[in-house]
DNA sequence: TCTATATTTCTATAATTATAGAAATATAGA
DNA sequence: TCTATATTTCTATAATTATAGAAATATAGA
């Protein structure tokens, strides 16, 4: 990872209503919940949540998944995992990219 | 801690300059390290990182101490801790602050 | 007090990000 | 295909943040 990509996920989670989705999304785990749902919880315009939902998205901090006309999203912890690893130790975390470039995707 | 320090935080980490500086205070430990050597690390105008200092003390993520003519920064992991909680679990992190108003103040 | 050094604050300007209506796209079901 | 629903993209505008020179402040030592 990066550096501008874990700036990229602090960005991410350095707004209030992009933390508020990532608390949401956090607490309706795996399956996720529609992208309708979340800006009715919150009270916004559909197109100021996809503005949000793409900057989380970028972050790969959220994934989602469409079903019929509704897309789910969902929190992806790979991500959040890499971030607290960052937080505990930025020199490791950095070093470690070097050699993290084939590493396997999982969520 | 409210919802809105939290969010300070991550601003706060989420700016190329400011998470490099995180980084640096990482590596200096607990004396930290004076202002002008950052400016100096980083190829930055004084004033301009003045900006940036600001924004991670307003998050609490580093503090300052001033020795004769310059003044030191230094990581408060305490913040990062909080951070790193929130971040496993937004929903109890944010519920134990109901009960943290008179919390001791430990770095 | 005077001078030099370290840092911050003030300020204007540039750059970026956020907001949300309107239009476009995707899909379901009739 | 037509209509309704869900979501995203486009766009203009407003709001916020970043940059850095200049001035101000703090302190040390002469």
């Amino acid at each position: 990872m990066k550096i501008s990509n874990i700036v990229k996920s602090f960005i991410a989670l350095g707004h209030d209503t992009r933390l508020t989705i990532y608390n949401l999304l956090v607490t309706k785990g795996e399956s996720g919940i529609p992208a309708g749902e979340i800006a009715a919880e919150l009270s916004i315009p559909g197109a100021t949540l996809s503005f949000h939902l793409t900057s989380l998205s970028d972050a790969k901090l959220i994934g989602s998944r469409r079903e019929g006309r509704t897309v789910y999203y969902f929190v992806k912890y790979k991500r959040v995992k890499k971030l607290i690893k960052y937080l505990k130790d930025p020199v490791a975390a950095t070093a470690l990219e070097v050699d993290a470039t084939n590493e396997t995707e999982v969520e």
